[in-house]
DNA sequence: TGACAATATATCGTATCACGATATATTCAC
DNA sequence: GTGAATATATCGTGATACGATATATTGTCA
């Protein structure tokens, strides 16, 4: 049996506590809803960042608890949608002044946290 | 009741899965045992990372199960201390060929990463 | 001599978090 | 009309960082 068959298994862990930094950066641009978010990191990512559902929608809801967040739902009608009840929903998110106030300090911190990694690292293996 | 009262509580999570990056570094100036890499780390983060015990110890059991790191045990003789048998006990660890493979692969893999997220974070905020 | 701090190893329980899997509904393309 | 894409959301699992706790030895200082 090869030794990664099938690999369903466990955690890759990329985000590494990163993904609120992630989503704040993001919606620094101006605002998105979560699948935009999505599509968004991916691309930016080359692909390699994938914020799956069961990531991101978890972290935005935190966020918005927290007062970093702000929201409004969009309802999008269908051209051939008459019915004004139905249509597909979408969440817009926005940085509130206390989430653009967090962001900046969560990238001071990361960068410090960073240089402090990086002056660990042996220059010579 | 203020805020803040008694804050035992919950994470602060210092390490973000750098933990085994960090104690790979240390060693690869020369094997220590595990108070001494404590102490070390404190040292050279001018005390911002506290590698407690919590973490250190299963974090070394795990390296050395891995194979990364090897490991023998020295018993420290007080001056007064007649008993053979007795006297602290140091492990000390120190890099396999296997470990010092990795930690160039995790040493890249960090900056790759680290590079990707600088590149989502906003110039201006 | 006795007490306390420092040295040294280790485990346990808890909280958090990243993730895959799953669920539901709408809309677009063919 | 069928399936892919869009869009939101929750659940269970596994990993892990951490504080608390335990145990034993050694150094310091009164």
């Amino acid at each position: 049996m090869p030794d990664d068959a099938s690999k369903p298994v466990g955690s890759s862990d990329l985000l590494k506590g990163a993904g609120d930094l992630l989503v704040l950066s993001v919606l620094a641009d101006g605002p998105l809803y979560g699948y935009a978010i999505t599509k968004q990191v991916a691309a930016r990512s080359g692909g390699s960042i994938r914020l799956t559902p069961g990531v991101l929608y978890p972290l935005l809801h935190q966020l918005e608890q927290s007062g970093l967040l702000l929201s409004n739902w969009e309802t999008v009608q269908a051209p051939d949608n008459e019915d004004e009840d139905k249509g597909r929903r979408r969440k817009w998110y926005r940085l509130s002044a206390k989430g653009r106030k967090r962001l900046a300090q969560r990238i001071a911190s990361h960068r410090a946290y960073q240089k402090m990694i990086e002056s660990f690292l042996p220059d010579q293996i």
